[in-house]
DNA sequence: ATAGGTGTACTACTTCACATAGTACACTCG
DNA sequence: CGAGTGTACTATGTGAAGTAGTACACCTAT
């Protein structure tokens, strides 16, 4: 389920954490589902032990994860709410990037046609 | 006019990079215009010359700006077109960042909000 | 109690991007 | 010629990212 691309350019641990943020949001990590392990996802992705975790460090600062020493990582019962709350920071990006796109000359029906034709989810 | 944060993160190259380009989209550099020399800029700015030179390097590559040894840097007649042309690329991030939006609760109506509340032009 | 699996912490090392520093060369124009 | 321009090159310092290895503490079965 999770992938990485180690030559995208990307931080692995970044990839990681959207990855496992993505995954909670479509429902793959319900809230209280146990994630794999540390060791388990550091063989399966052939990467550094250290590497995931850190991202699960991060991901539990975030408030999405709770790790729980001897047992696991789970996914926090708040994890939803987090994300949501997360979602609206992004949204000034998304004006940001649309004030560069209509300064390059993309009008507003092309910039809100973009954004409504959100058909496609889980690729 | 060229501002640069150097603690921002972002770095100083980049940043230079996009200055320049929403410059000559805002029309504070016209096509022909000639740029500030590498060392005035340098003084300027209070940068390495080396960085001003890679920022120059990369936006002669884009097709942005055409240098003239002896004589200076200026504005490529093509810029605004290759300008025009990049952001078409920037759409899929646009519509990329919708789609996390939109997976975390953001309704349609507030991401067309986000995109079209286009106002604050030089700020 | 033991064993195996879990998260956590720490140090050391390599690699690379970014930025700086200094120098040198070739070109253009007045 | 001389001043200013772009270009090229090497060297250095800094920090992030990732790798490697080890050690410790915890939980839960058996």
């Amino acid at each position: 389920m999770l992938l990485v691309d180690k030559f995208s350019g990307k931080p692995v641990y970044e990839q990681l954490i959207e990855e496992i943020e993505r995954g909670v949001l479509l429902g793959v990590y319900p809230e209280g589902a146990q994630l794999p392990s540390i060791r388990e996802l550091s063989a399966a992705l052939s990467i550094n032990p250290n590497t995931i975790q850190k991202s699960y460090t991060e991901l539990s600062h975030r408030g999405i994860i709770v790790s729980s020493p001897g047992n696991g990582c789970f996914v926090s019962p708040k994890a939803r709410e987090v994300l949501r709350r997360n979602a609206l920071n992004k949204m000034e990006q998304l004006t940001q990037l649309a004030h560069q796109l209509r300064l390059a000359g993309v009008s507003e029906q092309e910039l809100i046609a973009a954004v409504s034709g959100s058909k496609e989810e889980t690729k």
